[in-house]
DNA sequence: TCTGGGGTCCTAGGACCC
DNA sequence: TCTGGGGTCCTAGGACCC
């Protein structure tokens, strides 16, 4: 096996950054974004880590805290991040042939026609051109395999000296960092391998890549002697340049205001199916059963709680937004009790198939009439695309009712780069 | 008391990621 | 009052088969 390189970029605080970029008044304060509801904060800058928040912390919780540390908190602007998101990887693409985006974030890069001497200049040149050209600050991290490199991206964020960037295809950075870097950083490790690890007596990332490959493995099956193998700079993961196609698809919410009607439910889940459908369409994708599910919240407490799912079938795949909100319809219906405060809902797909492909059903068992739906959810989506989601929906979804049970957003800032409206006012 | 040997498939649950 | 959403992979164990 010849020698490889992969290098991993990643957006620091991306969701912040995206948001600094169109707002210069946010340059120096501290910055967070909430998930969705407006729930927990998802993305701090340096600033407000700095004030003791913490990732996933609930708003409700550091609302105080955020209003006396002049915090800017947001409320999540996907459209926003994924345009940015896309732009960064353009920029990308020019300093290397071979990418992974590896998510809305982070991408690997294949680096080895590149000259070890070449790797530093180029990661601070890429570096500069994705600050200048997105207005993104980025960490770069540099290895003989994907593990490393984002061991690598780990140092480089952590270490200020470094300005941005580390290369562990160098013996003297690898020697030093390895030997002073925690189990629990190394990516695949979570809380209780990390707990597995330090019970083996590894103290540091070099205790773990010198741990016996057998070892690794009954302590964390194959993942964990993959690992090992990894940190020794022996690759097992490949740069996965084309997204293999996803396996199942779902889309869940938790509700703004608690559910305890029927036909809100029913609405809630329609919409869901409504998305859902827009979703595996995109990836020209379709499935034979969803599964509709809905449950109480935990945090009710002394309330009384239920959690329900049912799977519904249909004779055949489809991706056809009718066949799913009937779908959808008539699993909310199915499981349906009323009585109870439900928190959230959502609808789910696994085992999904290529739709073209895919088995028809005899005409005599319900055979779908899969040609009209296309043109007619084809022409659904190019409206939704060219005059925004949800312009044009069916009336099962519900449009006569007020949405109140709907996801709220409500320190959104503009969509400044995919919303004409919503473009950014220079005065000059 | 004793109670085959293998194989496949499916599901639930755990763990991890961003 | 208020606690996100959406994925992947792996294993164990049960059902079932001959």
């Amino acid at each position: 096996m010849t020698g490889r390189t992969y290098a991993l970029s990643d957006g620091n605080s991306f969701y912040c950054s995206c948001e600094r970029v169109f707002d210069a008044r946010l340059a120096r304060v501290p910055v967070i974004v909430l998930s969705n509801n407006d729930g927990c904060a998802v993305a701090r800058t340096s600033e407000a880590k700095a004030l003791g928040i913490k990732m996933g912390d609930p708003w409700f919780k550091i609302r105080d805290l955020c209003r006396s540390g002049g915090v800017r908190a947001f409320s999540s602007n996907y459209a926003l991040y994924g345009d940015m998101s896309a732009r960064v990887n353009e920029v990308y693409a020019r300093f290397s042939p071979r990418i992974e985006v590896y998510s809305i974030d982070e991408s690997f890069l294949d680096l080895t026609d590149v000259r070890q001497a070449d790797r530093m200049p180029l990661a601070r040149d890429m570096r500069a051109t994705v600050q200048a050209w997105t207005g993104i600050p980025t960490c770069v991290g540099i290895g003989p395999t994907k593990t490393l490199a984002k061991l690598a991206n780990h140092v480089a964020k952590k270490v200020p000296e470094l300005e941005g960037v580390c290369d562990l295809t160098d013996p003297v950075q690898y020697a030093h960092w390895m030997a002073r870097i925690e189990p629990g950083e190394i990516w695949g490790i979570g809380p209780a391998n990390a707990r597995k690890l330090e019970a083996l007596g590894c103290e540091s990332v070099a205790d773990v890549r010198d741990l016996d490959a057998r070892v690794a493995r009954k302590a964390m099956t194959v993942v964990g002697e993959r690992l090992v193998q990894e940190l020794r700079g022996v690759p097992c993961l490949d740069l996965e340049e084309v997204a293999p196609t996803r396996k199942g698809c779902a889309v869940t919410r938790c509700f703004s205001d608690r559910v305890e009607d029927l036909a809100t439910m029913e609405q809630a889940v329609a919409t869901h199916a409504t998305r859902l459908g827009e979703k595996l369409r995109a990836g020209g994708l379709g499935t034979d059963h969803v599964t509709v599910f809905f449950h109480t919240s935990e945090h009710d407490r002394n309330r009384p709680q239920r959690s329900v799912s049912t799977v519904v079938s249909f004779p055949e795949a489809s991706n056809d937004t009718i066949v799913l909100v009937k779908a959808a319809v008539f699993g909310v219906r199915k499981v349906w009790k009323p009585g109870y405060r439900y928190s959230k809902a959502g609808i789910v797909t696994t085992d999904l198939v290529p739709l073209e492909a895919s088995q028809r059903a005899f005409p005599s068992m319900g055979q779908l009439d899969r040609e009209n739906a296309t043109a007619l959810m084809a022409a659904l989506d190019a409206c939704n695309r060219r005059y925004g989601r949800g312009t044009v929906v069916p009336a099962t979804a519900g449009v006569v009712q007020k949405r109140e049970w709907a996801t709220k957003f409500e320190m959104r800032s503009p969509r400044y780069t995919t919303r004409f409206e919503e473009l950014p006012v220079v005065a000059a």
